[in-house]
DNA sequence: TATTGATCGCTAGAACATCTAGCTACATGA
DNA sequence: TCATGTAGCTAGATGTTCTAGCGATCAATA
């Protein structure tokens, strides 16, 4: 939707106008794509019958399988940025569900190690491999100076998406004191939920 | 984060092994740009203590009311894709933190309407502004040819994730079925919930 | 070897957002 | 006027997360 805006601008180049619009459509583009990349994490979600949570663990630890690293609940918690208990209870949940299986560490009595189950690659492979493969096909058909631009430019709008206000950001949990003023007691606060997720 | 590869491939534009090392230089711009962003919201949400949700639907009214169009809690709960009972406790939450106002409806004596406080888009233009800002200023420095670049790719990357398997993926919750088998039923397709969430 | 402090994963109990089901008040059309 | 539909709310249940604290085990040291 409204993403030929840029080809309108051929004989403007040089004009504001035309700038703006090719803003609007990269930003447009920029929307778009992050809102099916949405959907389709909820559609995974629903015909896997799992959360968010629960489903990003399980690719975190069938990528970790893969590259033969071993993940145990502390590992799992950290890259999640949940909580030791409420990893515990994830596990529970994906073993019930035949997702993976808790194996005692070799090296230490205290640790586990969670190890995907095939059936559960399997799962994954077939909902995700797809997608996979034809973004690593666009992704391959580039030349090389579309490459580095798209490269550049991602972690342009990276660092911009990171840099948010450093300085105020507003003074955290409770009410926006408009009048109502007093009372401050934050209830709830907190929070920390999931740890920037980084991936490989 | 190693987005140098693509520099080392300027001998080898036509090897297989170069191009490669771009796309994947590409899809972990996109992997990093992704946990950036994922990581900005969820430092907006502690910032404004609210979540998701709450977050998605100031928004949401916050763009509406720019646009001069009245939004009531049946929309919003469409939008967001949860029922109309969540919705009241959602507006529930906000109103009493100072976010929003409910008012009648001059239309409908059954009617809603929501209205976002000016404190509460005060505090969000102050948390999101400048990081649109930053965005548009690198949209705005893309070349014509850049731009195009970048709109075609993400638009292909777009499709690619749209396009994630109509035919299997599973058949909802509880367990892993391994063998399993097709029939396809899509069951939602469609989606409902947080619609392709846009903003402005 | 025995002790001491740190670490690992688990349990208990509470907070919270969401859901479904059902309700009241109002609107609309015959 | 009356029947049916719609908007938003309440009640009760479910599921996921949190904080606090526990037992088992490891690592360092006297």
């Amino acid at each position: 939707m409204t993403s030929e805006a840029v080809e309108t601008a051929q004989h403007y180049w040089y004009d504001d106008d035309a700038q703006r619009q090719r803003s609007i459509a990269v930003l447009e583009a920029m929307r778009t794509y992050r809102a099916a990349e949405a959907a389709m994490q909820r559609r995974t979600q629903v015909a896997m019958g799992m959360g968010e949570t629960d489903l990003l663990a399980l690719r975190y630890l069938l990528r970790m399988h893969r590259a033969e690293h071993s993940v145990g609940p502390k590992e799992l918690a950290a890259y999640l940025g949940i909580s030791s208990a409420s990893t515990t209870v994830l596990l529970d949940r994906l073993e019930k569900t035949g997702h993976l299986s808790r194996q005692p560490s070799p090296f230490d009595r205290r640790a586990l190690i969670i190890v995907p189950t095939p059936a559960s690659e399997e799962a994954v492979r077939r909902t995700l491999d797809g997608m996979h493969e034809r973004m690593i096909a666009i992704a391959s058909d580039l030349s090389p100076d579309d490459a580095q631009t798209i490269v550049s430019f991602l972690g342009g709008m990276r660092d911009a998406v990171d840099a948010i206000d450093k300085h105020d950001a507003g003074d955290g949990h409770d009410a926006i004191v408009t009048h109502d003023a007093g009372h401050g007691h934050g209830h709830d606060s907190g929070d920390g939920r999931r740890g920037a997720g980084r991936d490989a």
